[in-house]
DNA sequence: AGCACGCCGACT
DNA sequence: GTCGGCGTGCTC
């Protein structure tokens, strides 16, 4: 072939364009690779056509089939499809190209998650509505001074000519309010030729976070634990760090020292929350300690928001961007750390679609760009924790409360002993509780992780279950809205008076309780107390939950009852009292992951309680005060526990210490499902290391009306599962009306 | 991911 | 006799 003029990246000879003479006997189309955002197997060859340059990032358009996608040249071209099938790009996007790392970061996913290379690009495109530059905005300025003679003056016109004689170019919506006319004077004015229209291109002006603005005044600790992340940031290479630090001991304050360093250098940061909707108060701090807020990242944004900020990011004019784990998948052309806050929180594992872990994926692009990363948590995953011990990655640990605030004091009620009366489901030593926070004017959270009423609805004339159709799972009862709900697809049907199965009457009855039952038990119990519920039903969007938190804060609200929106970041101040009505929810299941996940969960919780001077108190409701997640929680000794979870993983062979990828067969015909099920059961790469379970039914057998069974595959950590897996499936037969998808390093163990 | 092509039931 | 269901396959 006659590439050998080929040059290395960035740009690269696309083919005869500076060759002279006979060195090409055939004159062949220059050629280059596109990468579209489908699910294709491969980049797809297009013609370049006369006059268009082209390098390696280039936005481009091209045509496919019959409609023009937006694809990205990912290098030259294969050269396997002929030249007769080539079609022509038809436009290169004036825009900075992708970056080379974030090229290759997409392919790195791409490889690891076993998803097509498009679908990984469509994440990262699936931002940008349009690739247009921003709309020039049309302002006026005074043209001609002679046309003034031959113009009818109104006092209107007057303000407006004297407006713009000692002052800038401004839109007319902007000339008409400080004139205090209509935008139809301005009009008038510029079709008589005395205004003339000149195009402002919109430069978005933001404040960048000043990192000279003075840190606040850090415990010893703390300090040291942030001169050591500048280390990290200074050192400019690769490393991951665990900051490992209680509710309270400042964490925040340290990483934003290392944020200060790597703005000082000059480059740009990237801080991933598990849900930015929810984190008004950190975006509060973060612009008090630099002086303007971050640039934000979620799904929330507005398309022309969006955009807006995906340009400053490709521009570089985005210093600091905070969002949730798509925020990965922007193209930062010069990276210089990444923070990941409550890096243990399951929200970063993306389930649908491409299926990754965006904590590993931000490793792994930490790794790519030579950059640190800081793993951030008060409850760190096991994984973490056990990486850091293995000296795998760096750990920073920081003990104490900072600003004297004391632990909170955890206690557990045995609800076998002290019992809740008959269809109640709060212990009178939790109800006295709440009786003296409420006396002392002091404020409360009892917290649920199970909303709506009840989570059961069954006959007592013949026990039938109300049971989703689409689902395996019960439908839950949400009386507020007098509906029964699945929580796993979008099936809702009225509440009954008859049981649909014995059609006995007023027989149906709520089993268990949701914190809807929890908020109506209060209200019996307390009922001079202003109460609110806190969950993903009650508030939608993030000026809801900014609007809530601002009304506990302001104290116009004594009790909050909630699922685990509630457990995360907000600080209240008079809120001294927790109550977790149902500790064991979660404990159940057989999964390894079950213990450290309620570990987690109910320490973020107990967290919440007694932030200031003011000691908190939390309560545990159990049926098993002996289970070691409990014990952990109230010992305090969570060494402990983690080393004891650890053995287990150790033993089982489990991550880190060993490798899973799951496989999900679903599909809507259950036979056709097992069939393929057990094909790949039959045919699965087995030997003295490499094991698979299943298939199983998954954890939902039928969901959304597919059905589903799952096979697990475990390997020691050297093996590369990849591709085993490949080479797996390439033998099975696998119909189209059946998905096979994969999830390396899974989360759930089931 | 779209979109077209392609074989089997209910309409004019 | 057609219109239309969505199963399979292709798009450089």
């Amino acid at each position: 072939m006659a590439d050998h003029g080929s040059s290395s990246a960035p740009g690269f000879d696309f083919g005869d364009e500076e060759q002279v003479g006979a060195s090409r006997a055939v004159p062949q189309a220059r050629r280059v690779a596109v990468l579209l955002p489908l699910p294709l197997p491969e980049a797809y060859d297009y013609k370049v056509p006369a006059g268009m340059e082209l390098g390696e990032g280039n936005y481009v358009e091209v045509p496919l089939g019959p409609r023009h996608l937006l694809g990205v040249v990912w290098g030259p071209g294969a050269g396997e499809v002929s030249d007769t099938k080539l079609r022509p790009v038809a436009q290169r996007f004036d825009i900075p190209p992708m970056p080379e790392i974030h090229r290759r970061f997409i392919d790195w996913v791409a490889a690891y998650t076993m998803a097509p290379p498009g679908a990984v690009l469509r994440m990262a495109l699936s931002a940008i509505g349009g690739m247009e530059p921003p709309k020039p905005i049309t302002a006026y300025q005074l043209f001609d001074p002679g046309r003034l003679a031959e113009l009818r003056m109104t006092a209107a016109r007057r303000r407006v000519l004297d407006l713009l004689a000692d002052g800038p170019p401004r839109p007319s919506a902007e000339l008409a309010l400080e004139a205090g006319c209509s935008a139809a004077v301005v009009r008038g004015l510029a079709d008589a030729g005395v205004l003339e229209p000149v195009l402002l291109h919109p430069t978005r002006n933001i404040p960048a976070p000043d990192w000279r603005l003075p840190g606040p005044v850090l415990s010893p600790e703390q300090a040291a634990a942030a001169e050591s992340l500048r280390g990290k940031v200074a050192a400019a290479g690769f490393s991951t760090t665990l900051l490992d630090g209680v509710t309270g001991s400042g964490k925040t304050e340290v990483y934003s020292e290392a944020i200060a360093a790597c703005l000082e250098a000059g480059r740009q940061v990237l801080v991933l929350l598990p849900e930015i909707a929810l984190s008004a108060q950190w975006l509060e701090r973060f612009a008090t300690r630099f002086g303007a807020p971050p640039h934000q990242w979620h799904s929330d944004l507005s398309g022309t928001q969006r955009r807006a900020t995906w340009r400053d990011v490709a521009t570089g004019a985005a210093r600091v961007v905070v969002g949730a784990r798509s925020a990965l998948f922007l193209p930062y052309p010069d990276l210089g750390l990444i923070l990941i806050d409550e890096e243990h929180d399951p929200s970063f594992k993306q389930e649908d679609g491409v299926i990754y872990n965006a904590r590993d994926m931000a490793v792994a692009r930490a790794h790519l760009g030579a950059i640190p990363i800081v793993l951030v948590s008060a409850t760190p995953s096991l994984e973490s924790s056990i990486n850091a011990d293995a000296g795998r990655y760096g750990r920073l640990d920081l003990p104490a409360r900072h600003g004297g605030a004391s632990m909170p004091d955890l206690k557990l009620i045995d609800l076998r002993l002290d019992r809740p009366p008959r269809n109640r489901w709060l212990a009178p030593s939790l109800v006295t509780a709440l009786t003296e926070t409420f006396a002392e004017g002091e404020q409360a959270m009892l917290f649920l992780n199970r909303r709506g009423y009840a989570p059961l609805t069954l006959c007592r004339s013949c026990g039938h279950r109300m049971q989703c159709p689409n689902c395996t799972a019960w439908l839950v009862e949400h009386r507020l809205a007098g509906k029964l709900q699945c929580h796993h697809c979008d099936f809702t049907m009225k509440l009954l008076d008859v049981c649909p199965s014995c059609s006995a009457e007023g027989s149906m009855t709520a089993c268990g309780p949701g914190v809807e039952r929890i908020a109506e038990e209060v209200t019996q119990l307390f009922p001079d107390q202003r109460m609110a519920l806190m969950t993903s039903d009650s508030l939608i969007g993030p000026h809801a939950i900014r609007e809530m938190v601002r009304r506990v804060q302001d104290h116009e609200i004594d009790l909050l009852i909630g699922t685990q929106v509630m457990a995360k970041g907000h600080h209240f101040p008079m809120l001294t009292l927790v109550g977790v009505v149902d500790s064991d929810l979660g404990l159940g299941g057989g999964d390894l992951r079950a213990a450290e996940r309620t570990y987690q969960l109910l320490q973020q919780v107990a967290g919440r309680a007694g932030r200031a001077e003011r000691a908190g108190r939390v309560f545990l409701q159990t049926y098993m005060p002996e289970h070691p997640v409990l014990q952990a929680l109230i010992s305090g000794d969570r060494a402990s526990f983690y080393e004891r979870e650890a053995d287990e993983r150790h033993e089982h062979g489990m991550p880190p210490f060993g490798r899973l990828a799951a496989l999900i067969v679903s599909g809507e015909e259950e036979t056709t499902v097992d069939v393929v099920a057990r094909a790949l059961g039959r045919t699965a790469p087995r030997s003295e290391t490499v094991q698979v379970l299943g298939p199983a039914p998954a954890p939902y057998a039928l969901l959304r009306g597919r059905h589903r069974r799952r096979l697990l595959l475990k390997a020691p950590r050297a093996v590369s599962v990849q591709p085993l897996i490949a080479e797996w499936l390439s033998r099975v037969e696998v119909p189209g009306s059946v998905r096979v998808q994969v999830d390396i390093d899974p989360y759930s163990f089931l």
